[in-house]
DNA sequence: TTTTATACTGTATAAATATATAGTATTTTT
DNA sequence: AAAAATACTATATATTTATACAGTATAAAA
């Protein structure tokens, strides 16, 4: 990494705490207010010097548009912990909150919306076990191949997820298993997110 | 925490996307974009009920200036991840740190000491793949069939340790590995902690 | 020595954005 | 039964904000 002159390193700071302090970035007039600039155009031409460098990356045309690169844990969100889902019932019920636990955002590549707890032996062949909590992102979008979170009318499963037009396919990793297919003509299923890590405790 | 409607969870769900994606909170526009709404009053006014029910807080007269409220800082001790062990070099000596991660300390039922990054595929079979990250618990006290970390004369390995007399095996879970047996009479070998958990980003 | 980067002031403006106001309709609470 | 909350569309606008342009001056690199 280039090393940031003194006026760079005070504007990333200045950046740094806005973040921590309010929650989002500062304006180009905020930086000046806080640094005792007179001039927005001080603050814009440090801020281009520090995307030149890699240090920010600046999204434009919007405001406040300022992001830091290799943003290291910020804050460690408090993630629930899903045992059984109820019939019926949303996954993320109260009801269905065995704990919270903080994580590290920065551990898995994606949002971390809640972890599921494994039921059954159906993943075990890819190392996936009874019991570990398995990080799940919401989403409803995925790849084929992806191992995703689907409810199905009255189930909620995790499996690897394959779609060809109406079909959808949700494939365990265990040859004791049998794959799960589904019509969406005749049946519903929707894809409530998809694993993007897993935590196993001894 | 008062409940929120369906709608009032997307719109916070939108937020802490925007956060995690961008770096910075969306406007009310962009809420409007990626939930469908035709008016930025719709996206407003769930904002106004978000902010009543203490979920976020709104700075009046600035754009983009919404923050998530209740996020606790995580006092989870940082937790250094090993990654090559350097021949004749500490495990936690500072060059062998790849990274720091935080942990909530209740996750695992040990206290987590490093974690460290898997190389090979030797214990594939039980579920611990390349690149997975094994919580240690250091220690050299262990009973047969723990999971170990083990220093050689000129390795460090994660097996399944088994002690009779002077006679150390540590034990693979891939067929395609063969047991290394030590005599302690000859060769020196040294626990260094044990397993305690894993986890796995995909 | 010439160029490039740093470090600003000062002015201007198009575009982004928050936010108010006026409606309509449905659901929930009191 | 009435009030309040939810859930929007639609329009308008003052303000915020990014960003360009014109300068001045100094220091560092080519």
């Amino acid at each position: 990494m280039k090393d940031l002159t003194a006026q760079q390193s005070k504007v990333l700071n200045c950046i740094e705490e806005s973040i921590n302090k309010t929650g989002f970035p500062p304006t180009r007039a905020e930086i000046c207010q806080k640094l005792g600039f007179k001039s927005p155009n001080a603050a814009e031409s440090h801020l281009r010097a520090l995307e030149k460098k890699d240090i920010i990356s600046i999204a434009g045309g919007s405001s406040r548009g300022i992001s830091i690169k290799n943003k290291k844990s910020s804050l460690g969100g408090s993630v629930p912990v899903i045992g059984l889902v109820a019939a019926g019932s949303a996954t993320l019920a109260s009801e269905n909150i065995e704990r919270e636990i903080n994580v590290d955002p920065s551990l898995f590549s994606r949002n971390v919306d809640y972890f599921l707890k494994v039921k059954g032996l159906s993943m075990i062949e890819d190392g996936i076990y009874e019991d570990d909590l398995v990080a799940i992102h919401k989403t409803n979008d995925f790849k084929n191949g992806d191992l995703a979170v689907v409810r199905t009318e009255d189930d909620v499963t995790l499996k690897y997820i394959f779609k060809e037009n109406h079909k959808l396919l949700l494939k365990p990793a265990n040859k004791d298993f049998d794959p799960i297919h589904i019509d969406l003509r005749n049946e519903s299923a929707e894809v409530e997110g998809i694993g993007v890590g897993l935590i196993r405790k001894n």
